[in-house]
DNA sequence: TAAAAAATACCGACCGTTGGGTATGTAAAT
DNA sequence: ATTTACATACCCAACGGTCGGTATTTTTTA
């Protein structure tokens, strides 16, 4: 009746790679960098010590293989949203929701802020995602200059507006962890967009 | 020769609390939130774990006692800074280098970081520190008001920019961490300050 | 091609350390 | 004499990490 399904040790080995990964970034959702420990990844992930020390060597490098897998799948997601867009029916505002919805709040919002601050107490980590982290604003950057050179925007005046509206979005999402007002933070970003379509005109 | 120091009991709980908190925030600021242990804040204090315990029924009541402890100190700073201030000749430069060099580096970006994002995985702490960090943007939002006002500006129109402005700065207060160029963020706070100026025009 | 050997994937008990918290006793002020 | 302030030794739970052993897949070989 039941059918064995064999699978050969690549797939064994990603599979359980793949559920480690995943059980650790909910738990960095779910206990912060500092609070997510080993055994709590371990229940899970439904996987036992000894396959995490099968395939990583410390803790840590476990959490930065997932942060690594996290990041990348964000730079994947802009890159393809870049791809399937029509720049030319392409409005302001949704960029911006764009950016906000898939990186400013929710899952992807509590790992970023946890690993972001984590790296100012922690050196290897931050030596190891601090490339990353760059390589994620710049596909961000690349999305908005695949925007505003099509509208024919002046470039500097541009960048500078790209780079100060995600800092705006950093400082909400911070402040959304002890204000949780869904509605204040998109009116805040309504204020912002009119901003910024004055000093694009 | 030694003189023999005798202090009365109110003056021996108070300096050793004092202690207590610093050593806590220097431990938020080398260690961050869960990073920091008793064992740790202990040692930095120089102080007893009987002390400690003789004052405070847990951990997190020192953690959140330290906690109120500076965000009250940088309220006062701000209220005093306001009633110094000759707003005539105040330029809008100085209030964001006044808001910058005094909560978005150094010790207090630091430490605020870290609370805040505490806050997210720990309830306890964000109940007790919310409504302080709540005040604490109020008295900047003070400050601000009594410029805008002694300049005649629109009041929603500034108070929008004044949100906005804060939340940049905790942006780049974040990136600060992985990106700790002091001369970028100097311009793009000259960029921000461009374009408030073209704003409130 | 089937059995044997080797390599890979995984399990769970164990170890030393550090964590927050307590309990008992001493020093100092009132 | 009594309350307040502090010190130290101790407790147990949780931590990251290790180790000897088992299950599964892959390679070798007869």
């Amino acid at each position: 009746m039941t059918k064995i399904d064999r699978k050969n040790q690549a797939q064994r080995s990603a599979e359980t790679q793949i559920k480690l990964f995943e059980a650790t970034l909910d738990s960095l959702q779910e206990f912060g960098y500092r609070g997510t420990s080993l055994s709590k990844i371990m229940l899970k992930a439904g996987v036992s010590k000894g396959a995490w020390s099968h395939h990583f060597t410390s803790k840590s490098e476990l959490v930065v293989a997932a942060s690594e897998y996290i990041l990348n799948k964000a730079i994947e997601t802009t890159q393809d949203w870049v791809l399937s867009l029509n720049s030319s029916n392409l409005k302001l505002f949704d960029i911006f929701d764009f950016i906000w919805n898939n990186f400013y709040i929710g899952r992807h919002r509590d790992i970023w802020l946890e690993l972001n601050i984590a790296c100012r107490t922690d050196g290897n980590l931050k030596d190891r995602l601090s490339p990353i982290i760059a390589h994620f604003h710049k596909s961000i950057n690349k999305a908005w200059k695949s925007y505003t050179t099509a509208k024919g925007y002046n470039d500097k005046v541009s960048e500078h507006i790209m780079i100060l509206t995600i800092n705006c979005f950093r400082g909400m999402a911070i402040q959304s962890i002890t204000q949780n007002d869904h509605e204040y933070f998109k009116e805040l970003r309504m204020e912002w967009f009119k901003i910024v379509s004055i000093l694009l005109s």
